[in-house]
DNA sequence: TTCCTTGCAAAACATTTGCATTTCT
DNA sequence: AGAAATGCAAATGTTTTGCAAGGAA
């Protein structure tokens, strides 16, 4: 990792380990703050800018995007070789990956036959999970 | 509108219908911004926390919903009959709907085989649209 | 009259940036 | 030494809210 970040022209520091390697280990979607906050839990002199700048990097160099779910708060999830979609549940605000390979194939057949050529794709359902069909809370609304 | 407005507890005033012509008239994902702009062209006293609200009021009875790409700003976008995808060209900010019926029914029950039970699609591909083939600025990156 | 709406200004929030200082190479 | 990274605090930019006044039902 310290080669490959070097390659691109950036360096390799104590603080940057500890929010990469929290990152990498953390197999979410998380946000700033909650990495942020688990940094903290091991070395609470890195700063909230710190954890920011080191996400951001980690996107610039290919390792990661944003994710939105329209909740206000960016979200940055590892870019896997498979592209896959998310099954966010409303109740538990849980996020269930899914394999969507076959449709994006469809998708970018679709976009290319109207001269678009896609470039990234970003698929969401949202729902309820598994888990949560029972507990909906029993407001009669 | 204003029945099916009163039906649900809310009024109808001047303001909001304008805001409601409005929106429905674009036929775009507009902003907060830019629905502002243009409400403001035709009644200048028209507060912005106004078309904000009245904005989450369209969403709330379930007339439009909010759409995030990642640049921070949120837009609204109608509900229609039929489930469409969203075709971001990175290079003019141009949005294109595409249909996605077949691509929903089948993520349903991608879904669905996971226990899960979607609720909304949220389908989106990012890159070039086919009038920005040529104009990409020359450098040489 | 009652409750919803509006406008304005201020608050709340998440995201970014400036800068002096420290740390890699 | 030279360039990049860090921490803190402050600046941004957008989304929300408080409140007094006004308007619909």
């Amino acid at each position: 990792m310290k080669e490959f970040l070097k390659t691109k022209g950036f360096k390799m520091t104590p603080q940057r380990e500890l929010i990469f390697r929290s990152f990498f280990e953390l197999d979410e979607h998380v946000s700033v703050d909650e990495l942020y906050d688990r940094v903290r839990q091991q070395d609470n002199s890195i700063g909230y800018a710190t954890v920011w700048r080191n996400l951001k990097l980690i996107c610039k160099v290919g390792l990661a995007e944003e994710v939105n779910i329209g909740d206000g708060i960016t979200r940055y999830d590892r870019i896997t070789k498979v592209p896959h979609g998310h099954l966010f549940c409303t109740v538990c605000k849980g996020v269930t990956e899914i394999n969507v390979e076959q449709l994006v194939g469809l998708l970018a057949q679709a976009a290319n036959s109207r001269g678009f050529t896609p470039d990234s794709f970003k698929i969401e359902v949202q729902g309820v999970c598994d888990g949560c069909h029972g507990k909906v809370e029993g407001n009669g609304q």
